[in-house]
DNA sequence: ATTTAATTGATATTAAATCTCAATTTCAAT
DNA sequence: ATTGAAATTGAGATTTAATATCAATTAAAT
């Protein structure tokens, strides 16, 4: 099923399925834990079949892509700081388009997130959510 | 006050607050906007104090510890991927003690994210929410 | 001032991710 | 089945963020 989704988002962009990336799709769809390119490139190896680094990272990109596989951190180049003291807790929405960033606090989403941290037996101590999309000027631009 | 809670962190752990620490502190001060440490590195140099890229790296890890600062981006050493065609949105709970990865869903959650993004006049079309804390089997070891 | 331990910075190192490019493969058209 | 254009592959080079090394320097307590 997933490998007819992805040949499709391929065919609609001229690209080709190939083994290499058949294999990859395989063993994302193997096993449902979060993993890391490095792991995978192994677990293929040791599959029998065979892609190279470059490949897995290559159809790695395209899977997410293809909406198949997300990235559970969202990393930038390199890592991104702000100073907190001074400063209540807020969350994040940025925008896809211009790359605007909204900082917002809402009582009632955080009242909501211990709730379920407690209904888990969990104690959460802090918490990043980012939440992408487009802004209103960019939403009008359209 | 940011430099007082700086030195007293400091303090308990038996280091030092020198001329290097106070420039980084001080520069990550100087703005309410998001910033990478190569970036504040540049910042640092222009405005005539001095402090060594290692430095401030090195500096920036003890203001998050500190909790003066907070990462923006939760980065691990690689990115981390997840299959998600066959698995419904969710989003994790991360235990600082084990590790353990708890996935959940909640639709009230889900509901009021989209009422706030209305509020300000944005689509969200996707997000992550991290929550680090402390699971039941490391709450009750202690 | 002396002593001790921490700190600095230039440089080396590590490691994730991307790029390069010649050789290979795919696939549609003959 | 052959051909040819275009995409793909993989080994290795490159890039870049971040950390580690270590001799020289500095902080701060006595
Ligand atoms: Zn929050
Ligand atoms: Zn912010
Ligand atoms: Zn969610
Ligand atoms: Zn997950």
């Amino acid at each position: 099923m997933e490998s007819k989704i992805f040949q499709s988002f391929l065919g609609e962009k001229g690209l080709k399925l190939t083994k290499e990336r058949i294999a990859v799709l395989k063993e994302v769809f193997s096993s449902h834990e979060h993993f890391e390119p490095e792991e995978l490139y192994l677990r293929i190896k040791d599959s029998g079949s065979k892609a190279s680094r470059a490949s897995v990272y290559r159809t790695l990109n395209l899977l997410v892509e293809s909406g198949l596989v997300e990235k559970v951190t969202r990393t930038e180049k390199s890592n991104v700081y702000e100073h907190t003291f001074g400063h209540s807790h807020h969350d994040h929405m940025i925008c896809n388009g211009c790359g605007k960033i909204i900082e917002f606090y809402s009582e009632k989403l955080e009242a909501l997130q211990n709730e379920i941290c407690r209904g888990n037996g969990f104690i959460g101590k802090t918490h990043t959510l980012e939440i992408r999309g487009n802004c209103e000027k960019c939403i009008k631009a359209k």
